[in-house]
This record gives structure tokens, sequence and C-alpha cells, in this order.
RNA sequence: GGGCAAUUAGCUCAGUUGGUUAGAGCGCCUCGUUUACACCGAGGAAGUCGGAGGUUCGAGUCCUCCAUUGCCCACCA
């Protein structure tokens, strides 16, 4: 092959669609396909993930891409490294978010609303929507190159998904944690459905905040920004130390016609939540409109009255009622203010005026501002307790020992904080919605009579509610649905759950990632993931949001058509940690694209010259050690950074390595010694390393240059190098490390397996509730069984309840039993406990220098002298356990 | 009102248990176009690490206060 057969410059379009179809023909994206084909080892540990389902909605944003960009490399890490690895995708139906953006097309393209459909047909638009948007979505997807199996694809809204909705609400139905209740919900009007705490957007304007009092002997003044619901008030409240209110407190005082509407019964009460500073340090309590005042109810349930059903004085259209009284009723609540103030200012019962900001909740999805109503609803209860594992909690409580015990970590921590601060301050879920796309409650009812069942009661007469739940409540169910639940032996499910990592972005942590812990910790008693990724917003180069208005949007198909989904994908991992907003930009894309580039002259220069490609890669100069030594440690490195998902640190030190070293020294070096060999070894590790990050360069390296013979790059083993592996002491395996040792210690005279084998799994990352999940072997018996039949182990009494066999043997049970789980390599492991204790013996030498110099000794703090030393000593202690167990290894 | 984050070169940002001389990309300046790459190479200028204190032998890194910006949550009677 000559240089000039092959274009000077990487061409994306030439090669993306079809690398994609390849490896999607390949099958390697199944794991399942993997293991059969004897690219993954049955054996290996787990690696899954979900991907967060897309909103059929319709097209993906830079966000999106930022999410495969971040999936697909650890995915495709995990994958090169040997483990069983899943990824898989779906789209999620987003119930309100779809039907209100079909609504808006119907009107704008026909001048139809839903209501010019029957449920049917209305519904079947929409499917045909979703479809479109689902086919554009995947398209999208693949453009990116993310490596789902998209032989498991799911769809919140397909049968299996139905059925594992349905059966979850039945349970939680029958465990009373569903209930059907009324209280005060949030109502879009525009929107004519309910919508949870949670999807109100809040918004700032100005309000006149009026002081008045209901009747001229009414004795404490009050204010409202919202007069027209005062026509439906039953109290008001002031705080029990303020003196000037305090002879008021319990009685009740009779407004003949407030305002020219509604007689009212207005009962003075006493409550600490009454701030006495503010305004005239009494509230006006409105149970039916506000959320707080139905609390305020609830407080005093005994005292005051909540209006009884469907004595509202707002209605679901967003007008007064009859019960506003017929000067009011039909009434707009615009115009019902305005005529309650000119009515108070009439009579000179309006004191003060001033205009205050106030944010008022506007619906996601609606855009309007909701009204507070009391209506008869769906929800689930997260307060009441119930019986897990033989204590009592609440679905709280649950949602936050999953987080707080470590059983899930947040990624960046900093978010745990939050995440338990909104569980603080968690309501009853209203699950119900008026809309008609999503999952029919499965409730039917006939007369007074109420069945909540999977399928429809037998029998004539059943109607179903014509309510739908909440989007997320079929979302919560994801990590499980997607994976056979509710059918609890299917083989994914008992494979692949619970999940390992979840990435997403942090503006979903309440709405979907809160909802899934809540869901798996009840159903399956297990967290839905080990892990929270949470990669922030993307912006603009100014760093704005994007949107619509501002028409800054960065469609990634439009950058990966023009400079490759490489560079895109680079582009949004580059410089991002989680947490953190990045930015992207133009320049940030070129200058990717040009790295791609960079690549793939590389393997023009080095794909090209003439070599023996059988030698042996064999260093000869200083050089050629130098750049091996160089791409061990930056091997090591990314590996590190990889498992710890610090794809940025990642992308830095590899870029630099390639360019900087690889590319302007050593290939300079080696047009004068030739050590072809070792260059073209050297380039393939360097390919195989940014695989994960520019799956499409580096497959289209592999493909035209062959540098090995391998079929795919995709599916390349993971370069790790044995000299290294001190560098990859990377946390996990150092815990792991620890863990086995403290177990083995802890083997007491009692002989029980599973607390070892659980305490270094844990120490692996795992929580103990997985542990229990991933390895049902509970008693000796099937374990010794197990391990004997590898033939680890030779004589063991598998009826010994005390200790017949030296510990030595037992640390060869443990050991073996995690080698047979594929948690451990014991000869891997005896090496990288080896690195471990020359790494620890390095420090101690390092201490020992430090205590010697007297810089050191003589002018820091005795404390500080005395500390180290310390320190010294427990590093010696370590380096002491350590030697002694290598030496049982051995 | 409560909380969280950010503030490092002209711009965009890295900098993970405190440790020699603070890094990268883009931009800028000088030089270079004999075949991997001008989507390039060699070299260079450029930072009192937001401000003020403090802890320390040593602070971009830890603590306190302040300033500016952004975000989240609650209240908003």
């Amino acid at each position: 092959m000559n240089e000039t057969d092959i274009p000077k410059a990487y061409t994306p379009k030439e090669w993306e669609d079809d690398l994609y179809r390849r490896w999607t023909e390949s099958g390697f994206f199944d794991p399942d396909r993997c293991i059969e084909a004897g690219v993954t080892d049955a054996t290996k540990p787990t690696f899954s993930i979900v991907l967060p389902p897309p909103n059929v909605t319709g097209v993906l944003h830079a966000g999106h891409a930022a999410m495969l960009a971040i999936e697909d490399t650890i995915v495709r890490y995990h994958r090169m490294r040997g483990d069983r690895t899943l990824w898989l995708p779906g789209t999620d139906h987003a119930a309100v978010a779809t039907q209100s953006k079909v609504e808006d097309i119907l009107w704008q393209e026909e001048k139809k609303t839903r209501y010019d459909f029957s449920r049917e047909e209305f519904l079947a638009r929409l499917e045909t929507f979703a479809r479109e948007s689902h086919d554009r979505i995947k398209h999208q997807i693949e453009k990116l190159g993310s490596s789902v199996d998209w032989s498991r694809e799911a769809y919140t809204l397909d049968e299996k998904r139905s059925l594992a909705v349905r059966t979850a609400f039945k349970r939680m139905y029958d465990d009373g944690l569903i209930y059907r209740g009324y209280r005060t919900v949030n109502w879009s009007v525009k929107g004519q459905s309910t919508c949870s705490d949670d999807e109100l957007v809040y918004i700032d304007r100005k309000a006149t905040l009026s002081t008045f009092r209901y009747s001229e002997d009414f004795p404490i003044a009050i204010a409202t920004t919202r007069p027209e619901t005062k026509l439906g008030d039953t109290a008001v409240a002031v705080h029990p130390d303020d003196e000037r209110y305090r002879e008021f407190v319990g009685k009740t005082y009779e407004i003949g016609s407030f305002a020219g509407g509604p007689n009212l019964s207005i009962r003075i009460i006493a409550d600490e939540m009454v701030d006495p500073a503010f305004g005239t340090g009494a509230v006006g309590i409105t149970p039916a409109h506000s959320h707080t005042d139905y609390d305020f109810y609830l407080r005093h349930k005994a005292e005051i009255a909540f209006a009884p059903a469907d004595e509202a004085v707002i209605g679901t259209d967003g007008a007064m009622t009859r019960w506003a009284g017929d000067a009011y009723a039909g009434l707009s609540v615009a115009d019902a203010r305005a005529k309650v103030i000119a009515s108070l200012r009439a009579a000179g019962l309006l004191e003060h005026e001033e205009e205050v900001d106030q944010s008022v909740g506007t619906s996601d999805r609606f855009k309007d501002v909701v009204e507070v109503l009391p209506m008869k609803q769906w929800f689930i209860d997260v307060n009441k307790e119930f019986e897990k594992n033989g204590r009592q909690v609440s679905l709280k409580e649950l949602m936050r020992e999953a987080v707080s015990s470590g059983d899930i970590a947040i990624l960046p921590d900093r978010f745990a904080k939050t995440y338990f601060h909104w569980i603080d301050n968690l309501r009853d879920w209203c699950i119900s919605r008026q809309i008609w796309f999503g999952h029919r409650i499965p409730v039917w009812y006939r007369g007074e009579e109420i069945f909540c069942g999977i399928d429809a009661p037998q029998g004539d007469g059943w109607e179903q509610d014509q309510d739908t739940l909440d989007t997320w409540f079929s979302s919560g169910l994801w990590t499980f649905s997607t994976l056979g639940w509710p059918d609890t032996e299917a083989n994914d499910f008992k494979t692949y759950h619970p999940t390992n990592l979840l990435e997403t972005g942090y503006d979903i942590l309440f709405f979907w990632v809160a909802r899934m812990i809540l869901m798996s910790e009840y159903f399956i008693g297990m967290p839905p993931f080990e892990k929270v990724y949470l990669h922030g917003l993307v912006r603009d180069a100014e760093g704005r949001k994007m949107s619509k208005s501002l028409g800054n949007i960065i469609d990634p198909l439009d950058v990966s058509e023009v400079h490759g989904a490489d560079a895109l994908r680079m582009a949004l991992i580059s410089g991002s940690t989680p947490g953190n907003d990045v930015k992207l930009s133009d320049e940030k894309i070129v200058a990717m694209r040009n790295f791609t580039n960079k690549l793939w002259n590389l393997a023009r220069y080095i794909g090209t010259m003439s070599a023996e490609t059988d030698a042996a890669p064999e260093p000869r100069s200083d050089a050629d050690r130098y750049i091996m030594r160089k791409l061990e440690e930056v091997a090591a490195s990314v590996t590190r950074h990889l498992d710890r998902y610090e794809l940025s640190l990642a992308t830095e030190e590899l870029r630099d390595f390639t360019w900087g070293d690889f590319a302007d020294w050593y290939v300079e070096v080696h047009k004068i010694e030739k050590n072809d060999a070792l260059l073209r070894h050297a380039f393939d590790v360097i390919l195989k390393l940014w695989h994960p990050f520019m799956p499409f360069v580096t497959e289209a390296i592999h493909q035209t240059f062959h540098l090995d013979k391998s079929e795919f790059l995709m599916i390349a083993k993971w370069p790790v190098f044995e000299s290294t592996h001190k560098m990859i002491a990377d946390a996990n395996r150092f815990e792991l490390v620890k863990g086995l040792i403290t177990a083995i210690r802890n083997i007491r005279a009692t002989y029980h397996i599973d607390p070892a084998i659980k305490m270094v799994l844990s120490a692996r990352g795992a929580s103990e509730r997985t542990i229990r999940h991933k390895n049902t072997i509970h008693d000796n018996e099937e374990i010794i069984k197990r391990i004997a039949r590898i033939g680890e182990i030779r004589s063991i009494d598998s009826s010994a309840d005390t200790p017949k066999n030296s510990l030595l043997i037992q640390v060869g049970l443990l050991q073996a039993f995690l080698h047979l789980e594929g948690v451990i390599d014991i000869a891997k492991e005896k090496a990288r406990l080896e690195a471990d204790l020359a790494q620890t013996e390095k420090y101690a030498a390092s201490l020992e220098s430090k205590l010697g110099n007297p810089a050191f000794a003589d002018r820091a703090p005795k404390e500080i002298v005395e500390s180290t030393k310390t320190l010294l000593e427990e590093t010696r202690a370590k380096a002491g356990e350590l030697r002694e167990h290598v030496a049982s290894l051995s």
C-alpha cells in the first residue's frame, strides 16, 4: 500500500455509517453474542448500564450527545476489558410532554384540539408521532457510534413495560402505598391535568400584596396576593406567642357575604409556622387553594374545615365556581381578583397595597400558571410505614437509606446533599394525570365497587379509570422492567440487575434517579444501580443555555456530519467533569477534528511504511525504551482514570502523549532509527486506548492498515502491561485487597464463609443487598461443592461447624470462591499484591527520608513529626501484612 | 431566606489525600513547506491562581470573612 492511495485527511463521512453497520451486524454489542463468539469469558463480572430513554418528543440535542458519548466510552472500555457488558437502549413515551407536543402540532396544522378526536383516534395520532420520533432518535443514537444492544431495546409504553407497570401499581395498591385521596393538587388549566410538584417551573413576577380585613368588626388584618381565593378562606393563623392576637385565638367569626361573595366562617388558630414579622403577622388560610394552607388544615383538622368535595371556589376550567357566590360564579380568576379588591376598597376594608416580587409555579409542559385545587387523585404515600425485611420503614426512608448507607454513590458527591434535602421535603407523589397518552390506571369501577388488577375484572359493567400515570412511574421501573421484571427468574434480570452505573443529567436527579431508587428499593429490595454519574448541561460557546429563542442550538447531527462523530464526542468529553456544565464551541470541535486527523496521518505514516510486520517489537535504543515506558505509564494512567470515571483527564493525558511524545518526537526518531516493529506496536496500543473515546477513526485505521490481524478493534483486548500493574492500583482493587486481608483476619472460630465473602465484595464496592442478590448461594454446602469442582481445594469437611480446617485452607477457600465468581484472578492478584507491597515499601522509604531531613525534623512541629513517625510505623506494619499475605498466596 | 458551585494566561478550561519552576486547547509573535499530517512542525510572549486575613517549614489546594457570577430548594400569607 502506498500513502498516495490514501486520502491525506480522515473523512468521517466515508466511514461512520459503514462501520456502525458492520459493528451491529457482528452482534458484539450483545454480551450473549460476545460469550458465544469467545470474545468475553462468561465467568467475568458484568457491567450493565441502561440508556436513559430519550423522550419520543422529537430530536436529540447536544445534552443527549454528551450522555451518549460518556456512556459509550465507558461501555466500550468495559467491553474491551473483557467484562460482560450490556448497554440497554430504549425510549420514553414521556406522557404529557409528547401529548402537549402533538396537541400543539394538531392545533398549528389542523386547528384541532384533542377533543375533536375520540380517545382512540387521538392515541393513534400520538403513536404515529411517537414512532417517527423513535426512528429519528434511533438513527441519531447510531450516528454517534453508541454501542447499545439493540436486540434488547425497550419502550416505556410497550407490552412488557406495561405489564411491569400494572404489576407494580397493583402491588403498591395492595400494600396500601398507592391510595386515592382528596387533597390539593397542582392543576394546569390549559392542559386540563394535574402535574407533580417537581414538574413545576417557577417564574418570577410582580404581584400586588393587598392588606385587608374580612369585615369591619374582624379584629385582624391579613395580606394576600390572591384576593380571589379568599372567598374560600376558613381560618386565620397567627403565631402562638404573638401578643397582639393572643386574645382572639380559638374564636370563630362569621362574615356575611365577604366582598359581595359567600358567607365565611373564620376561625382564629395559632400555629408555629406563622412568621409574626411578615405582613400583619397573620395569615388567611385557604385550605382548598394552597398547599401550605392545606398543611395548616391537616394540623388543625379538629378546628377548621377543608372545602368538601367539589366545593372549591376555583374550578378546573380556571373560573370561579358557584361556591364563590353568585356575584363571582363564572368569572375568570383575574376578573374575580379585581372585583374582590374593588369591593373591599368600596367597603373601606382595603388597608394597604404594595408591589412585591413573587414566584409562581407554572406547568413545565403547558406553560400556564398552575392553580392549586382540591381534587380526588391517585397518590403514592411516601410516609406510610410498612414492613420490609422485618422492620418498619417508609418509602422516604428507603430512598434516603439507599444513598446514606453508601449502597449508591453519587458522582459528584455534593449532589447527595441535594438529594437528601429533596427527600426531606417530599410530599405524597400525585401519580394520576388527566391526559390520554400513557399507562392507564389499572383500576376499574362498578358503582361503589372498585377493582385493582393487572388485567380487567371479569363480569359486565366495569369501567376503567380514565386517568393515566405520571410518566415517571414507568421510567422509575426502567432498570428492571427492561431486564424482564416482573419475571424475577428472567435471565437478564438475574444477571444484570442491579446495574453498575446510571449516567444522566443532574437536572433529572429528582424526577428520575430518585424515582428509580424508590421503585427498585421497594420492589426488588435493592438499589437500581451502584453508582450515579451526573453530567452537566451542554451550553453554547458563551455559556448560555441552548434554546430555540436564542437560536444557539448546536445540532449534534450537523456537527458529526461536518467534523465527524469522534470530534463531537471528544469535544463533549474533554474538559468536562461530572456535575459541571460543559461549553461546546466550534473551535473546540475543530480542535478535536484536527486530532482525529492527526491519528489518521500517523496511521498513514506507520501503516504504509515498509516493515516486516511479524517482527517482534524489541526496544533497541534509549528512545525506544523511553517511549515504551511512557506508553505503559500512560496506559496505566488512562485505565485508572477510566475506572474512576475521570474521562476528561484520561483524554488529556492520552492526547499529550499521542501528539507530543509519540507523533512529534518518537516518529521523528523513528525516521532515523527505523524500529518499525516497535513503532507499529506502540501505535497499536495507542489506538486501543483511544478506541472508547473515538471509536470510528480508530476502527477505520484498524480496518485500513491492519496493524494486527483481528477483525474489529472494538473487541480488542484492553492494553494492560504486566510491568505497570502497580500503577493500575486503582482504588477499587486496593480496597479489594484490603478487604480480603480483613476478611481473612475475621474468619473466626466458627466457620461461616458468608460474612467473609460479603466483606470482600463490599470492599469491592458492592452493597450488601447486591451481594445477597448476585450471589444467592447462602449455604456453605453449595459453595464448597462448587469450589471442589474446580479443584482448588482438596480436603474440606463440608459439615464442619467448627474450624477443622486451617486458616490457610479458609484463605484458599475464599480466594477460590472469588476466583470462581470471576471477581479475582489469583495469579494477577498476587502480582498486584506484590506491586502494592513494593509501593508501600517505597512510601515507607519516603517517609523515612522525610524524617531524616533536618528541614523537616527540626523545623516542623513535634506533633507533625510524631504523626509522621506513627504513619511510618503504620506503613511498615501494612507492608508486613502485605508481605505475609503474598507469602500465603505462594 | 436555606443550600450548592464557580472565580487559574486574551478566550475556554484542567490541576483528586498541601510539596520543587502552576498546565492544555484556541488565539497571539518568530521561524520552517526535502513525501504522515498546514486539520502541520520548531520556538516564544503571556498568569501577584477573585480580594483580605489565617493555619503551615511549605497553600491554586485547608480554614474564616468579603466580592462577583451561576444553579438548586423553600417561602412568598
